[in-house]
DNA sequence: TTGTACGCGTTATCAA
DNA sequence: TTGATAACGCGTACAA
């Protein structure tokens, strides 16, 4: 033994044990609260627990007691707001009931996410929630084989693992599809990021245009980008949008950060909106409600869904697909 | 043992063994690459893996090699950007690594953040990250008494338990004092968010207050919002101000989701910026980058902070403290 | 109500 | 280059 050691003065349960008189388990059934004791001895355990400073080892704990109490979370990307409210909304939720939460970032790259999922896998979660329903054929194997809860987040439009909570994204396209036509747009366009990678805006966009196709319209014009979503991009989208097709009379962005670019674009060049130019996007961002005029857009339950799903979870509850819905929010801009 | 048990079917290190019909060191050994084994050996292994698929259990590996590939990280919240940036940096850096991170979120409050931190412990992480060098003295006893590299982020403005990494707040806040003054503005007000739990505010705003004075200004008026910062209270606070103190001609945001809101509010209300009233935020967010004007801000480089706070981490460096600096981006309202 | 002893799935040590 | 075997720290029967 090297006494230079760092992790030589650990203290374990048997410490504590031995400090408090009693036997290893009668510790371990006071600090969970499990078993019976008397109030005498529960007194004298927690003193030591205090007096030592003992941390429990959750590690030895998860071994001994084959289950741990971790739930694996994937996400895209954390540079969305929208992947923030949906951590916030499962980490909120499980801490309260002594789970704990690992993540990991998968860039929108479904072979890094089959990597993930296979390193996540390795700390024996109880669940791994990841967003969307499009996963490579290995992450599904593997995931069945764990044998572990599955949740998808955020989609609805595709079969569920186990668990999928969220809202249909093709059916938010069609809708705001149907509101731009019914507010009298008639040449209307697509400003859009990378959808090689964000298959719930392609699912956004295909229903935009069999929405479309059900009011008798077709799509005028379309500007994809191919760079992640930011207001930049949306703004210098609009720009090349409306130079190509000058005749444009709405404009629906892929996302709000998007909307917000194509939204400042206006502001600059004096464009009138919505007179000349209705704009729409997608996810009722709060800074959306705040510009000069209201951006309209798609309001989307993300902190409730990442809520729902950790209640499922916690509950036991039985596999299911869980439709949370969404809402057009109308803004000055339509 | 009852057979409807879910995980009676996990494969096991020696379940691959018997496969390969080798003993369950040499699968070890051969898995992790370590020690000495033959090609032929390595083949049959990995034959046996890959037809059980088996996935190693990390939480017996860590009981077993006393040590964790955990790393634990509190943010205060998720609704900032910028924390969710923090956290990309540093995931990012880590995942090639074989490095998990664990995290959770305090809601700015110390108390939660010790109760946060006692529960990661109990993982046994190999650095604990959390936001800030202001925590109760049971965080700090803990931290201490963990024996694992503590790393304090975004800020160096105290005494470092281990490693900080970050900018100085105080000089942020007195650098944006002195370009108010340097561009002639001699009526300069503040327009902040609930500073008791964010004490990095606080020492923009102390640092700011130090700055007007070796100008030979002092604060002309001060809003103060009793909530979490957002565009809402942004827009909300510089109304009230305004209408408090109508001849001010410069408003210092508490960060840019507040600045955002202030120039909303002078786009709505026809208020000539900068010609009537400058504007700077802080953090130097992307959107606002894209705004009509420019929004004048602090640039912060937050995720460069994450990633070389856990290369500090990887690369066992001493206890130190990095400065990552800032920089004031001017912009069209300043 | 309490303590003993075994097992969880690895890694590490050491001898072969 | 290999394979027993002893930890790792705790939960959990089971016996007391």
């Amino acid at each position: 033994m090297n006494f230079m050691d760092q992790k030589t003065n650990l203290i374990t349960l048997s410490d504590v044990a031995a400090a408090a008189g009693v036997g290893e388990s009668t510790v371990s059934r006071v600090l969970r609260n499990h078993g019976s004791f008397s109030e005498k001895t529960r007194a004298r355990v927690m003193a030591a627990v205090e007096r030592l400073g003992y941390v429990p080892n959750r590690i030895a704990g998860a071994l001994a007691s084959t289950g741990t109490p971790l739930v694996a979370i994937l996400v895209p990307s954390l540079s969305n707001i929208v992947f923030a409210d949906l951590l916030s909304g499962v980490t909120r939720t499980l801490e309260n009931h002594g789970r704990q939460a690992v993540f990991a970032v998968t860039d929108y790259d479904l072979d890094k996410e089959e990597a993930l999922v296979a390193a996540l896998l390795a700390w024996r979660p109880a669940a791994v929630m990841l967003v969307g329903m499009e996963h490579s054929e290995g992450t599904r194997r593997m995931l069945r084989a764990a044998g572990c809860r599955i949740i998808e987040l955020l989609d609805i439009d595709g079969d569920a693992l186990d668990i999928a909570v969220g809202f249909s994204h093709v059916a938010a396209g069609r809708e705001t599809a149907a509101r731009l036509a019914d507010a009298g747009r008639r040449s209307i366009a697509y400003v859009g990021h990378d959808l090689k990678r964000d298959t719930r805006g392609a699912k956004r966009f295909s229903g935009f245009c069999a929405g479309l196709a059900e009011a008798g319209l077709t799509l005028a014009d379309r500007e994809v980008r191919d760079a992640p979503s930011s207001v930049g991009e949306g703004k210098a989208g609009l720009a090349a949008l409306l130079e190509r097709s000058p005749a444009i009379d709405a404009v629906y962005f892929s996302n709000d950060d998007m909307a917000l670019g194509g939204y400042f674009y206006c502001l600059a060049k004096g464009i009138a909106v919505p007179d000349r130019l209705a704009i729409i996007g997608f996810n009722a961002l709060e800074i959306c409600r705040h510009t000069p005029q209201p951006i309209a857009s798609v309001l989307t339950p993300r902190i409730e869904i990442g809520q729902r799903a950790a209640e499922l979870f916690l509950s036991d509850a039985p596999s299911q697909v869980l439709d949370l819905g969404f809402s057009v929010v109308t803004g000055g801009t339509l």
